[in-house]
DNA sequence: CAGGATAATTACACTGTGTAAATATGTGAT
DNA sequence: ATCACATATTTACACAGTGTAATTATCCTG
């Protein structure tokens, strides 16, 4: 999914293989047309060596159900969009109806790849609270009924669903290393209409991310009605939402407005003073959060890394309040990356892209499967 | 770890192997000395099969450091104690007084070990809050140097480390499956002298299982003092350190009196009112962590699961204050198992046990590692 | 003792690996 | 144009471990 390509000699290090069986196996992934290679000379002596990329000759789709719509887009294993259609999507909306809204975007999808004599190999779709054990807590709809619904507007693609928050982690993650050089295992956390984070383990693959619901931790006993039914969640004090009537901006104006709706504003100081207090909060569900699941980097996207890093500063405080051992630079790194906002259904493309490489039909254990997944 | 054998079909079906392929490794640990066979009918007619367990002629140290005490026991695959010594371990003692401490009832082991003429094969030792990234929070000590100076005294033994609450939460599951027949991926929460859990999950070896530290979530801002420095922490509130003055009993008492040390007590209904509302709060994180982790079961140990079950109902409505969809007995399968109070070090025995199994110099990959491990 | 049922073993073919030798492909000097 | 050198890629060989299916072993019942 790091959708750049590879060296042999970075394939061979990653998979723990030898450059021998890393050859023989893109010899059979060069026959079955799933990887490029272009020789280039790299060194002043000494034959050219290969860098590999994934083909572009196969076509994948991406969905996407955020942001009040449903997105579908189709384009290349490394990312590039040819085709892309957005329809309004209510939260509100009943299964059937959202069935029949995707059977009729589905169909405009077949029709234009049909002209083109396009196959489309692989399609994923990622749903805000998908993947939770006791059903979706955003979407409270029958899962395996919706995947056959689906799965029958979209004959012959296989189709693989994930969390919104882990298709948009890895997206950022993989695909716009720029301002994202963060390695090893890290949490990161978007604040948007929902507030969720994802464990990002470099050393899992994408589908073993974990997606963390921390928008509902009951940070205030009795405090704010979430729209959950609990009182006092962080989503209650954190989300755009919750944050929109503070900054005198609605939703759909931010939508609009894009990344760095922020800037165009003036926030008064009072309305400052009320962000930095709903970003200590967020400090102190983080700590709490991370004496959970321990890792050394958080990653934060959303409305507060558009903040003055000032006011970012209440976010260290709140985590001071909560992480055991107490909050330094030295012990947990904090990061913060511009949302990428509007640009649906991106992250859901780059995720059917990833299936494809690991469903590919390999097994899983093969040095085949690690050689390719070196390459995605 | 499961410490009671299988039979060859089961460990075909559990490691994905044929019995042609478990046969021929069943051979090679059978010379190495590894496995013993016991053939038996199972079947009116029939050859009878084998029944295979991990040999009880390899020898292994489990140490446990927990309840004020540094304790130290011998003892085969299956677990059974053939020498056990335990000395106080004040919690504010110092790295180098605790090695001093270590290296003595090292010595001890050694020689007793050496009069019978028996070698160690492996050591496993637990600690409180060990494998957090940032250190160990309770025993702030360097476990580099740690690792060497132990590694010292035990000369020629592997020495394992893991955090406390993983070795109890895989000794209750894998050795006492009365009282424990949860099955699949689960939370085990054990509230004793500290607060913690940990994710047990049955298709993961030991080793992966996640520490929760969950008795340092915030759940009442400006709360009670924690030891950890922060205000309002679970911990503060539902520790045996903070229930003994609720219960008029000492931290020594309970250790004394063992298992069943509630009981010993007519507890009254004021006392009983407030334990009710301590429970309550733990209901309340518990809520809050499995918003972050989705689990469909959780496993109570501890004073909690000693109370009358109307009592514990309390921990039922403060889940159903922060767990995302409510809780259900439908949604959420809530047990509580009796804790097993001063058998310390049980736990380490059993987990040095399934560090040799695991590290006993197989390829992780190999079917021979799955099939030893399924054995385990 | 023979027949039937079940478990365990083993011959055979296959797959994928690492090692090391062989081959290919470039640059720079002559 | 040729040669030496450096680097990358390929491939012959040996090895390890698998599944399949046939063979062998081991029990019970009549």
């Amino acid at each position: 999914m790091r959708s750049k390509g590879a060296f042999r000699t970075g394939i061979a290090r990653d998979s723990n293989l030898t450059e021998a069986s890393v050859s023989r196996i893109l010899n059979e992934l060069r026959r079955e047309n799933l990887v490029e290679e272009k020789r280039q000379q790299t060194s002043n002596a000494g034959a050219p060596t290969a860098f590999v990329t994934l083909s572009k000759d196969i076509t994948v789709l991406g969905i996407e159900l955020s942001n009040s719509r449903l997105s579908f887009g189709v384009g290349d294993l490394k990312g590039t969009l040819d085709y892309v259609e957005r329809v309004p999507a209510s939260p509100q909306l009943s299964q059937q109806d959202f069935e029949r809204l995707f059977a009729e975007s589905a169909a405009n999808v077949r029709e234009w790849v049909g002209v083109r004599g396009i196959t489309l190999r692989q399609a994923a779709m990622s749903v805000p609270g998908f993947g939770r054990e006791g059903g979706n807590p955003i979407y409270p709809w029958d899962m395996r009924r919706l995947a056959l619904s689906l799965g029958e507007a979209l004959p012959g693609v296989p189709l693989t669903f994930t969390n919104s928050v882990i298709a948009q982690a890895a997206f950022h993650r993989y695909s716009h290393p720029a301002g994202y050089d963060i390695s090893g295992d890290h949490l990161f956390l978007f604040a948007g209409h929902g507030v969720a984070g994802v464990i990002v383990n470099d050393a899992a693959p994408v589908d073993a991310f974990s997606a963390f619901e921390i928008g509902h931790m009951v940070i205030e006993r009795d405090g704010l009605p979430c729209r959950c039914g609990h009182k006092g969640c962080l989503e209650a004090y954190t989300s755009l939402r919750a944050i929109s009537p503070i900054i005198g901006l609605s939703d759909a104006d931010i939508l609009t407005k894009g990344d760095h709706f922020m800037e165009a504003l003036s926030v008064d100081p009072a309305a400052r003073e009320v962000l930095r207090e709903r970003q200590f909060l967020l400090g102190l569900a983080l700590g709490n959060a991370l004496n959970l699941h321990s890792v050394p980097k958080v990653v934060i996207s959303g409305w507060p890394s558009l903040m003055p890093e000032a006011d970012r500063a209440a976010i260290a405080h709140g985590l001071n309040q909560s992480l055991l051992g107490g909050y330094s630079p030295e012990r947990l790194e904090l990061s913060f990356i511009e949302p990428l906002i509007g640009n649906d259904p991106k992250a859901a493309l780059h995720y059917a892209a990833y299936c494809f490489v690991r469903d590919g039909a390999l097994d899983e254990k093969s040095g085949q499967r690690a050689a390719l997944e070196e390459i995605a």
